[in-house]
DNA sequence: AGATTTAATTGGTCTAATAATTAACAAAAA
DNA sequence: TTTTTGTTAATTATTAGACCAATTAAATCT
Protein backbone atom coordinates (compact mmCIF):
# COMPACT_ATOMS: atom_id res chain seq x y z
CA UNK A 1 0.00 0.00 0.00
CA UNK A 2 1.18 3.36 -0.82
CA UNK A 3 1.76 5.04 2.63
CA UNK A 4 1.35 9.38 2.66
CA UNK A 5 3.53 11.94 4.65
CA UNK A 6 1.70 13.33 7.47
CA UNK A 7 1.01 17.16 6.61
CA UNK A 8 2.35 18.13 9.91
CA UNK A 9 3.61 16.57 13.14
CA UNK A 10 4.30 19.10 15.53
CA UNK A 11 2.57 22.25 16.26
CA UNK A 12 3.71 25.80 14.24
CA UNK A 13 5.43 27.17 16.88
CA UNK A 14 7.88 24.05 17.46
CA UNK A 15 8.78 24.59 14.15
CA UNK A 16 9.08 28.11 14.06
CA UNK A 17 11.11 27.84 17.06
CA UNK A 18 13.26 25.34 15.60
CA UNK A 19 14.06 27.33 12.64
CA UNK A 20 14.89 30.16 15.18
CA UNK A 21 17.40 27.92 17.08
CA UNK A 22 19.11 26.62 14.34
CA UNK A 23 20.00 30.04 12.77
CA UNK A 24 21.09 30.97 16.26
CA UNK A 25 23.27 27.53 16.52
CA UNK A 26 24.50 27.51 13.21
CA UNK A 27 25.52 31.52 13.90
CA UNK A 28 23.45 33.84 11.53
CA UNK A 29 22.32 35.24 15.10
CA UNK A 30 24.83 35.38 17.80
CA UNK A 31 24.57 36.50 21.28
CA UNK A 32 23.71 40.05 21.78
CA UNK A 33 22.01 40.09 18.21
CA UNK A 34 18.24 41.39 17.97
CA UNK A 35 15.77 39.33 16.54
CA UNK A 36 13.63 40.83 14.15
CA UNK A 37 10.22 42.12 15.93
CA UNK A 38 7.91 39.80 16.32
CA UNK A 39 5.50 41.40 14.13
CA UNK A 40 8.37 41.14 11.26
CA UNK A 41 8.86 37.57 12.44
CA UNK A 42 5.07 36.44 11.96
CA UNK A 43 5.03 37.98 8.62
CA UNK A 44 8.35 35.90 7.42
CA UNK A 45 6.78 32.80 8.69
CA UNK A 46 3.39 33.46 7.44
CA UNK A 47 1.99 32.74 11.35
CA UNK A 48 0.40 34.30 13.65
CA UNK A 49 2.27 36.95 16.56
CA UNK A 50 1.46 34.05 18.96
CA UNK A 51 2.40 31.35 17.58
CA UNK A 52 6.14 33.47 17.61
CA UNK A 53 5.61 34.28 20.83
CA UNK A 54 5.25 30.68 21.81
CA UNK A 55 8.33 30.24 19.67
CA UNK A 56 9.93 32.93 21.72
CA UNK A 57 8.96 31.17 24.91
CA UNK A 58 10.37 28.23 24.20
CA UNK A 59 13.95 29.31 23.61
CA UNK A 60 13.46 31.67 26.63
CA UNK A 61 13.13 28.63 28.77
CA UNK A 62 16.16 27.02 27.45
CA UNK A 63 18.46 30.06 27.62
CA UNK A 64 18.67 30.89 24.36
CA UNK A 65 17.09 34.54 24.21
CA UNK A 66 15.62 37.19 26.40
CA UNK A 67 13.71 39.62 25.79
CA UNK A 68 13.16 43.63 26.97
CA UNK A 69 10.08 45.75 26.34
CA UNK A 70 9.80 49.37 25.43
CA UNK A 71 11.30 50.58 21.99
CA UNK A 72 14.98 49.60 21.61
CA UNK A 73 13.78 46.18 23.38
CA UNK A 74 13.00 43.05 21.65
CA UNK A 75 14.31 39.77 21.99
CA UNK A 76 18.43 39.33 22.13
CA UNK A 77 20.59 36.40 21.94
CA UNK A 78 21.92 35.41 25.26
CA UNK A 79 25.21 33.82 25.63
CA UNK A 80 23.80 30.18 26.69
CA UNK A 81 25.26 29.49 30.63
CA UNK A 82 24.58 26.77 32.64
CA UNK A 83 21.99 28.54 34.92
CA UNK A 84 18.88 26.39 32.97
CA UNK A 85 20.67 23.10 33.30
CA UNK A 86 21.01 23.98 37.39
CA UNK A 87 17.23 24.67 37.13
CA UNK A 88 16.79 21.07 35.48
CA UNK A 89 18.80 19.91 38.64
CA UNK A 90 16.80 21.51 41.13
CA UNK A 91 13.45 20.69 39.37
CA UNK A 92 14.79 16.98 39.11
CA UNK A 93 15.58 17.23 43.18
CA UNK A 94 11.61 19.19 44.12
CA UNK A 95 10.09 16.15 42.04
CA UNK A 96 11.70 13.94 44.81
CA UNK A 97 13.70 12.19 41.52
CA UNK A 98 17.24 12.45 43.64
CA UNK A 99 17.90 12.21 47.02
CA UNK A 100 19.79 13.37 49.44
CA UNK A 101 22.33 10.71 49.96
CA UNK A 102 22.43 10.15 45.76
CA UNK A 103 23.90 14.05 45.73
CA UNK A 104 26.43 13.31 48.35
CA UNK A 105 27.21 10.49 46.63
CA UNK A 106 27.85 12.28 43.02
CA UNK A 107 29.62 15.26 45.49
CA UNK A 108 32.22 13.22 46.83
CA UNK A 109 33.11 11.53 43.43
CA UNK A 110 33.46 14.57 41.44
CA UNK A 111 34.82 17.02 43.65
CA UNK A 112 37.71 15.46 44.95
CA UNK A 113 38.60 15.46 41.04
CA UNK A 114 37.66 19.38 40.51
CA UNK A 115 40.03 19.81 43.34
CA UNK A 116 43.12 17.29 41.81
CA UNK A 117 42.58 19.40 38.56
CA UNK A 118 42.44 22.54 40.22
CA UNK A 119 46.04 21.68 41.95
CA UNK A 120 47.40 20.87 38.68
CA UNK A 121 45.79 23.53 35.97
CA UNK A 122 46.27 26.44 38.96
CA UNK A 123 47.27 29.98 37.67
CA UNK A 124 47.90 33.39 39.20
CA UNK A 125 44.35 34.86 39.30
CA UNK A 126 42.79 31.66 40.65
CA UNK A 127 45.49 31.36 43.59
CA UNK A 128 44.52 35.10 44.45
CA UNK A 129 40.49 34.63 44.31
CA UNK A 130 40.74 31.49 46.58
CA UNK A 131 42.88 33.58 48.87
CA UNK A 132 40.52 36.12 49.02
CA UNK A 133 37.51 33.55 49.55
CA UNK A 134 38.77 31.81 52.21
CA UNK A 135 39.62 35.18 53.81
CA UNK A 136 36.49 36.11 53.37
CA UNK A 137 35.09 32.77 55.03
CA UNK A 138 36.27 33.61 58.59
CA UNK A 139 35.62 37.04 58.38
CA UNK A 140 31.84 37.72 59.35
CA UNK A 141 28.73 36.39 60.80
CA UNK A 142 26.00 36.76 58.11
CA UNK A 143 22.54 35.99 57.16
CA UNK A 144 21.83 32.65 55.85
CA UNK A 145 21.91 33.48 51.99
CA UNK A 146 25.48 35.44 52.52
CA UNK A 147 26.54 32.72 54.08
CA UNK A 148 25.68 30.52 51.58
CA UNK A 149 26.82 32.20 49.40
CA UNK A 150 30.35 32.81 50.50
CA UNK A 151 30.61 29.20 51.31
CA UNK A 152 30.10 27.70 48.11
CA UNK A 153 32.43 30.28 46.39
CA UNK A 154 35.33 28.74 47.06
CA UNK A 155 33.41 25.44 45.54
CA UNK A 156 32.80 27.79 41.95
CA UNK A 157 36.58 28.77 42.15
CA UNK A 158 38.30 25.78 42.04
CA UNK A 159 35.22 24.47 39.45
CA UNK A 160 36.21 27.23 36.78
CA UNK A 161 40.06 26.63 38.12
CA UNK A 162 39.89 23.17 36.70
CA UNK A 163 39.77 23.91 33.81
CA UNK A 164 36.76 21.71 32.25
CA UNK A 165 33.09 23.41 31.60
CA UNK A 166 31.49 19.82 32.07
CA UNK A 167 32.93 19.75 35.47
CA UNK A 168 31.91 23.17 35.99
CA UNK A 169 28.29 22.52 35.04
CA UNK A 170 28.11 19.99 37.27
CA UNK A 171 29.34 21.54 39.92
CA UNK A 172 27.71 24.84 39.79
CA UNK A 173 24.79 22.44 39.71
CA UNK A 174 25.48 20.45 42.92
CA UNK A 175 26.09 23.48 44.80
CA UNK A 176 22.61 24.46 43.58
CA UNK A 177 20.81 21.52 44.94
CA UNK A 178 23.17 21.85 48.08
CA UNK A 179 21.99 25.73 48.44
CA UNK A 180 18.25 24.48 47.43
CA UNK A 181 18.29 21.63 50.71
CA UNK A 182 20.02 23.71 53.00
CA UNK A 183 17.43 26.55 52.26
CA UNK A 184 14.77 23.71 53.20
CA UNK A 185 15.96 23.04 56.60
CA UNK A 186 17.65 26.31 57.93
CA UNK A 187 16.25 26.46 61.00
CA UNK A 188 17.89 28.35 63.30
CA UNK A 189 21.50 29.32 62.03
CA UNK A 190 22.22 25.79 60.88
CA UNK A 191 25.00 25.88 57.99
CA UNK A 192 27.55 26.70 60.44
CA UNK A 193 26.58 23.60 62.54
CA UNK A 194 26.99 21.95 59.39
CA UNK A 195 29.87 23.53 57.62
CA UNK A 196 32.34 25.27 60.59
CA UNK A 197 34.42 28.24 59.55
CA UNK A 198 37.95 26.32 58.55
CA UNK A 199 36.23 23.40 56.60
CA UNK A 200 37.87 25.09 53.55
CA UNK A 201 41.55 25.48 54.78
CA UNK A 202 43.11 22.25 53.95
CA UNK A 203 41.56 21.84 50.17
CA UNK A 204 42.61 25.22 49.07
CA UNK A 205 46.24 24.99 51.27
CA UNK A 206 46.60 21.61 49.02
CA UNK A 207 45.45 23.15 45.89
CA UNK A 208 47.78 26.54 46.53
CA UNK A 209 50.30 24.29 47.18
CA UNK A 210 49.69 22.26 43.45
CA UNK A 211 49.74 19.19 44.93
CA UNK A 212 47.04 17.14 43.23
CA UNK A 213 46.77 14.23 45.08
CA UNK A 214 46.90 16.01 48.30
CA UNK A 215 43.84 18.55 46.99
CA UNK A 216 41.89 15.81 46.18
CA UNK A 217 42.13 13.85 49.49
CA UNK A 218 41.78 16.94 51.55
CA UNK A 219 38.35 17.19 49.27
CA UNK A 220 37.55 14.12 49.71
CA UNK A 221 37.37 14.19 53.21
CA UNK A 222 35.78 17.43 53.52
CA UNK A 223 33.03 16.42 50.82
CA UNK A 224 32.35 13.21 53.39
CA UNK A 225 32.27 15.39 56.54
CA UNK A 226 30.11 17.57 55.37
CA UNK A 227 27.91 15.16 52.93
CA UNK A 228 27.38 13.37 56.16
CA UNK A 229 26.39 16.58 58.22
CA UNK A 230 24.02 17.04 55.22
CA UNK A 231 22.32 13.50 55.05
CA UNK A 232 21.64 13.76 58.95
CA UNK A 233 20.01 16.69 59.21
CA UNK A 234 18.26 16.58 56.52
CA UNK A 235 16.90 13.16 57.51
CA UNK A 236 16.01 14.34 60.84
CA UNK A 237 14.08 17.51 58.84
CA UNK A 238 11.76 14.37 56.87
CA UNK A 239 11.07 13.13 60.05
CA UNK A 240 10.61 15.68 62.07
CA UNK A 241 7.94 16.90 58.92
CA UNK A 242 6.23 14.09 59.29
CA UNK B 1 10.32 59.13 50.63
CA UNK B 2 7.83 56.26 50.78
CA UNK B 3 8.56 53.61 49.05
CA UNK B 4 6.11 50.83 47.77
CA UNK B 5 6.47 47.77 45.96
CA UNK B 6 5.87 47.31 42.86
CA UNK B 7 2.57 45.94 42.30
CA UNK B 8 3.89 43.49 39.70
CA UNK B 9 7.53 42.33 39.05
CA UNK B 10 7.32 38.95 36.67
CA UNK B 11 4.77 38.54 33.64
CA UNK B 12 1.74 37.08 34.61
CA UNK B 13 2.25 33.68 33.02
CA UNK B 14 5.01 33.42 35.62
CA UNK B 15 3.21 33.58 38.09
CA UNK B 16 0.49 31.83 36.90
CA UNK B 17 2.87 29.04 35.94
CA UNK B 18 4.72 29.21 40.01
CA UNK B 19 1.86 28.98 41.25
CA UNK B 20 0.59 25.33 38.73
CA UNK B 21 4.22 23.81 39.41
CA UNK B 22 4.12 24.45 43.15
CA UNK B 23 0.69 22.93 43.41
CA UNK B 24 2.37 20.00 41.13
CA UNK B 25 5.23 19.49 43.27
CA UNK B 26 3.46 20.10 46.48
CA UNK B 27 1.03 16.93 45.36
CA UNK B 28 -2.13 18.72 44.95
CA UNK B 29 -1.59 17.33 41.13
CA UNK B 30 -0.18 13.91 40.73
CA UNK B 31 1.07 12.50 37.77
CA UNK B 32 -1.63 11.01 35.36
CA UNK B 33 -3.90 14.23 36.92
CA UNK B 34 -5.78 16.61 34.38
CA UNK B 35 -5.13 19.92 35.15
CA UNK B 36 -8.63 22.08 34.62
CA UNK B 37 -9.18 23.06 31.21
CA UNK B 38 -7.43 25.96 29.78
CA UNK B 39 -10.50 28.59 30.13
CA UNK B 40 -11.43 26.92 33.39
CA UNK B 41 -7.76 27.98 34.71
CA UNK B 42 -7.95 31.09 32.65
CA UNK B 43 -11.34 31.76 34.82
CA UNK B 44 -10.37 30.73 38.11
CA UNK B 45 -6.48 32.98 38.08
CA UNK B 46 -8.53 35.89 36.31
CA UNK B 47 -6.04 35.76 33.86
CA UNK B 48 -6.95 35.58 30.02
CA UNK B 49 -6.54 32.43 28.41
CA UNK B 50 -3.06 33.66 27.07
CA UNK B 51 -1.23 34.29 30.12
CA UNK B 52 -2.91 30.34 30.79
CA UNK B 53 -1.36 29.06 27.47
CA UNK B 54 2.61 30.51 28.45
CA UNK B 55 2.89 29.53 31.89
CA UNK B 56 1.31 25.80 30.51
CA UNK B 57 4.18 25.74 27.37
CA UNK B 58 6.38 26.53 30.10
CA UNK B 59 5.83 23.97 32.59
CA UNK B 60 5.61 21.84 29.11
CA UNK B 61 8.95 23.14 28.01
CA UNK B 62 10.38 21.85 31.98
CA UNK B 63 9.00 18.55 31.61
CA UNK B 64 5.89 18.95 34.25
CA UNK B 65 2.84 18.39 32.05
CA UNK B 66 2.10 17.37 28.72
CA UNK B 67 -1.06 18.32 26.15
CA UNK B 68 -3.31 16.04 24.79
CA UNK B 69 -5.59 18.09 21.98
CA UNK B 70 -9.07 16.94 21.06
CA UNK B 71 -11.75 15.92 23.59
CA UNK B 72 -10.67 13.98 27.00
CA UNK B 73 -7.65 15.52 25.83
CA UNK B 74 -6.22 18.26 28.30
CA UNK B 75 -3.29 19.02 30.37
CA UNK B 76 -1.79 16.31 32.26
CA UNK B 77 0.68 16.34 34.69
CA UNK B 78 3.95 14.19 34.00
CA UNK B 79 6.17 12.12 36.24
CA UNK B 80 9.43 14.70 35.38
CA UNK B 81 12.29 12.30 33.86
CA UNK B 82 15.46 13.19 32.74
CA UNK B 83 15.01 13.92 28.93
CA UNK B 84 14.80 18.03 30.15
CA UNK B 85 18.70 17.59 31.73
CA UNK B 86 19.56 15.90 29.12
CA UNK B 87 18.24 18.23 26.73
CA UNK B 88 20.13 21.06 28.79
CA UNK B 89 23.34 19.16 28.58
CA UNK B 90 23.22 18.65 24.78
CA UNK B 91 22.13 22.76 24.20
CA UNK B 92 25.34 23.13 26.31
CA UNK B 93 27.38 21.17 23.74
CA UNK B 94 25.87 22.65 20.43
CA UNK B 95 26.61 26.20 21.61
CA UNK B 96 30.15 24.67 22.30
CA UNK B 97 29.86 25.18 25.91
CA UNK B 98 31.24 22.18 26.32
CA UNK B 99 33.87 20.14 24.35
CA UNK B 100 34.39 16.40 23.27
CA UNK B 101 37.42 15.88 25.11
CA UNK B 102 35.71 17.85 27.96
CA UNK B 103 33.07 14.85 28.00
CA UNK B 104 35.57 12.33 27.69
CA UNK B 105 37.18 13.51 31.00
CA UNK B 106 33.76 13.15 32.31
CA UNK B 107 33.04 9.47 31.25
CA UNK B 108 36.22 8.56 32.39
CA UNK B 109 35.74 9.53 35.62
CA UNK B 110 32.05 8.71 36.01
CA UNK B 111 31.71 5.76 34.17
CA UNK B 112 33.98 3.56 36.04
CA UNK B 113 32.43 4.51 39.55
CA UNK B 114 29.11 3.56 38.13
CA UNK B 115 30.38 0.07 36.96
CA UNK B 116 31.77 -0.58 40.32
CA UNK B 117 28.50 0.43 42.26
CA UNK B 118 26.58 -1.67 39.16
CA UNK B 119 28.86 -4.77 40.55
CA UNK B 120 28.28 -4.28 44.05
CA UNK B 121 24.35 -3.32 43.77
CA UNK B 122 23.62 -6.13 41.25
CA UNK B 123 20.37 -8.15 41.15
CA UNK B 124 18.89 -10.59 38.72
CA UNK B 125 16.58 -8.12 36.60
CA UNK B 126 19.43 -5.89 35.97
CA UNK B 127 21.95 -9.36 35.02
CA UNK B 128 19.93 -10.90 32.41
CA UNK B 129 18.86 -7.38 30.71
CA UNK B 130 22.81 -7.60 30.59
CA UNK B 131 23.29 -10.91 29.33
CA UNK B 132 20.88 -9.71 26.37
CA UNK B 133 22.38 -6.91 25.85
CA UNK B 134 25.74 -7.86 25.21
CA UNK B 135 24.56 -10.62 22.77
CA UNK B 136 22.27 -7.94 21.29
CA UNK B 137 25.39 -5.90 20.37
CA UNK B 138 27.31 -9.25 18.55
CA UNK B 139 24.83 -10.34 16.03
CA UNK B 140 23.42 -7.75 13.54
CA UNK B 141 24.33 -5.07 11.37
CA UNK B 142 22.33 -2.14 11.39
CA UNK B 143 21.73 1.39 10.71
CA UNK B 144 23.65 3.95 12.12
CA UNK B 145 20.28 4.40 14.52
CA UNK B 146 19.85 0.94 15.41
CA UNK B 147 24.08 0.47 15.79
CA UNK B 148 23.96 3.58 18.47
CA UNK B 149 20.73 2.39 20.37
CA UNK B 150 22.38 -0.93 20.99
CA UNK B 151 25.79 0.15 21.67
CA UNK B 152 24.68 2.51 24.63
CA UNK B 153 22.07 0.50 25.76
CA UNK B 154 24.25 -1.78 28.08
CA UNK B 155 25.82 1.88 29.42
CA UNK B 156 21.40 2.28 30.20
CA UNK B 157 21.33 -0.84 32.31
CA UNK B 158 24.49 -0.36 34.01
CA UNK B 159 23.06 3.24 35.36
CA UNK B 160 19.86 2.30 36.47
CA UNK B 161 21.73 -1.17 37.67
CA UNK B 162 24.25 1.42 40.01
CA UNK B 163 20.98 2.20 42.23
CA UNK B 164 22.17 6.01 42.57
CA UNK B 165 19.79 8.00 40.35
CA UNK B 166 22.15 11.25 40.17
CA UNK B 167 24.79 8.89 37.98
CA UNK B 168 22.21 7.53 36.25
CA UNK B 169 20.80 10.97 35.09
CA UNK B 170 23.90 11.98 34.14
CA UNK B 171 24.80 8.83 32.80
CA UNK B 172 21.68 9.30 30.50
CA UNK B 173 22.88 12.61 29.22
CA UNK B 174 26.52 11.69 28.90
CA UNK B 175 24.68 8.97 26.44
CA UNK B 176 22.72 11.53 24.68
CA UNK B 177 25.72 13.89 24.28
CA UNK B 178 27.66 10.90 22.90
CA UNK B 179 25.01 9.98 20.67
CA UNK B 180 24.56 13.35 19.38
CA UNK B 181 28.55 13.60 18.59
CA UNK B 182 28.56 10.68 16.38
CA UNK B 183 25.67 11.77 14.78
CA UNK B 184 27.16 14.92 13.80
CA UNK B 185 30.17 12.84 12.35
CA UNK B 186 28.58 10.07 11.19
CA UNK B 187 30.19 9.57 7.27
CA UNK B 188 30.82 5.93 6.90
CA UNK B 189 29.77 3.73 8.87
CA UNK B 190 32.30 5.51 11.28
CA UNK B 191 30.50 3.88 14.91
CA UNK B 192 31.39 0.40 13.58
CA UNK B 193 35.04 1.65 13.62
CA UNK B 194 35.29 3.91 17.29
CA UNK B 195 33.20 1.14 18.90
CA UNK B 196 34.13 -2.36 17.61
CA UNK B 197 31.64 -5.13 18.37
CA UNK B 198 32.66 -6.76 21.74
CA UNK B 199 33.92 -3.76 23.27
CA UNK B 200 31.83 -4.43 26.46
CA UNK B 201 32.48 -7.91 27.08
CA UNK B 202 34.86 -7.36 30.44
CA UNK B 203 32.53 -4.69 31.63
CA UNK B 204 29.83 -6.91 31.48
CA UNK B 205 31.69 -10.10 32.83
CA UNK B 206 33.40 -8.18 35.55
CA UNK B 207 30.10 -6.37 36.66
CA UNK B 208 28.26 -10.19 36.05
CA UNK B 209 30.98 -11.93 38.43
CA UNK B 210 30.51 -9.09 41.18
CA UNK B 211 34.22 -7.98 40.93
CA UNK B 212 33.32 -4.24 41.93
CA UNK B 213 36.81 -3.06 41.51
CA UNK B 214 37.58 -5.09 38.48
CA UNK B 215 34.27 -3.51 36.45
CA UNK B 216 35.39 -0.47 37.59
CA UNK B 217 38.81 -1.21 35.62
CA UNK B 218 37.31 -2.51 32.38
CA UNK B 219 34.94 0.18 32.50
CA UNK B 220 37.66 2.80 32.53
CA UNK B 221 39.71 1.23 29.87
CA UNK B 222 36.65 0.99 27.92
CA UNK B 223 36.00 4.69 28.56
CA UNK B 224 39.79 5.81 27.87
CA UNK B 225 39.62 4.01 24.75
CA UNK B 226 36.37 4.88 22.89
CA UNK B 227 37.25 8.40 24.29
CA UNK B 228 40.27 8.62 22.48
CA UNK B 229 38.53 7.56 19.34
CA UNK B 230 35.53 10.07 19.68
CA UNK B 231 38.27 12.83 20.28
CA UNK B 232 40.66 12.05 17.26
CA UNK B 233 37.63 11.49 14.98
CA UNK B 234 36.02 14.79 16.11
CA UNK B 235 38.92 16.73 16.02
CA UNK B 236 39.48 15.49 11.85
CA UNK B 237 36.00 15.93 11.42
CA UNK B 238 36.35 19.72 12.78
CA UNK B 239 39.18 20.03 10.71
CA UNK B 240 37.90 18.42 7.33
CA UNK B 241 34.76 20.87 8.05
CA UNK B 242 36.76 24.69 8.01
C1' DA C 1 21.23 74.50 27.80
C1' DG C 2 18.20 71.96 30.29
C1' DA C 3 13.86 70.24 31.48
C1' DT C 4 9.54 68.45 29.89
C1' DT C 5 6.42 66.57 26.80
C1' DT C 6 5.31 63.84 22.90
C1' DA C 7 5.69 60.29 19.60
C1' DA C 8 7.14 55.96 18.04
C1' DT C 9 8.41 51.23 18.70
C1' DT C 10 8.24 47.01 20.85
C1' DG C 11 6.84 43.43 23.92
C1' DG C 12 2.68 42.26 27.05
C1' DT C 13 -2.16 41.24 27.44
C1' DC C 14 -6.81 40.74 26.25
C1' DT C 15 -11.19 39.37 23.69
C1' DA C 16 -13.57 36.83 20.56
C1' DA C 17 -13.82 33.91 17.05
C1' DT C 18 -12.57 29.87 14.03
C1' DA C 19 -9.85 25.57 13.02
C1' DA C 20 -8.12 21.08 14.15
C1' DT C 21 -7.91 16.98 16.91
C1' DT C 22 -9.74 13.34 19.31
C1' DA C 23 -13.02 10.09 21.73
C1' DA C 24 -17.35 8.25 22.00
C1' DC C 25 -21.34 6.96 20.02
C1' DA C 26 -24.81 6.35 16.41
C1' DA C 27 -26.00 4.92 11.98
C1' DA C 28 -25.41 2.66 7.84
C1' DA C 29 -23.49 -0.81 4.98
C1' DA C 30 -21.40 -5.22 4.03
C1' DT D 1 -22.39 -9.56 13.26
C1' DT D 2 -18.71 -6.75 11.86
C1' DT D 3 -16.89 -2.92 9.70
C1' DT D 4 -17.05 1.36 8.06
C1' DT D 5 -18.75 5.90 8.01
C1' DG D 6 -20.97 9.96 9.89
C1' DT D 7 -22.12 13.03 14.06
C1' DT D 8 -21.36 15.35 18.11
C1' DA D 9 -18.97 17.40 21.86
C1' DA D 10 -14.89 18.80 24.39
C1' DT D 11 -10.59 20.58 24.26
C1' DT D 12 -6.40 22.52 22.58
C1' DA D 13 -4.34 25.18 18.43
C1' DT D 14 -4.36 29.19 15.85
C1' DT D 15 -5.71 33.49 14.13
C1' DA D 16 -6.93 38.51 13.86
C1' DG D 17 -7.17 42.73 15.77
C1' DA D 18 -7.09 45.73 19.30
C1' DC D 19 -5.23 48.06 23.26
C1' DC D 20 -1.89 48.41 27.34
C1' DA D 21 2.79 49.31 29.16
C1' DA D 22 7.54 50.32 28.99
C1' DT D 23 11.20 52.54 27.05
C1' DT D 24 13.89 55.66 24.31
C1' DA D 25 14.58 59.30 21.09
C1' DA D 26 12.99 63.35 19.20
C1' DA D 27 10.52 67.55 19.59
C1' DT D 28 9.12 71.29 22.22
C1' DC D 29 9.11 74.57 25.68
C1' DT D 30 11.20 77.43 29.30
Amino acid sequence: MMTFKPIRQSRISNEVAAQLKQSILSGVFKPGDKLPSERELAEQFQVSRIAVREAIRFLENTGFVSTRHGVSGGTFVTDLNFEYLTNAFVDLFLADKITVPELVEMRVLVEPEIARLAAKNLNKKHARLLKEALEAEELTINTVDEDLEIKTSVHYILAEACGNHFFEALERSLMALTRAIVKMIDTNNISAFIHPVGMHRPVVEAVLSKDPDAAAEAMRQHALEFGQNLINLEKSFRSSKK
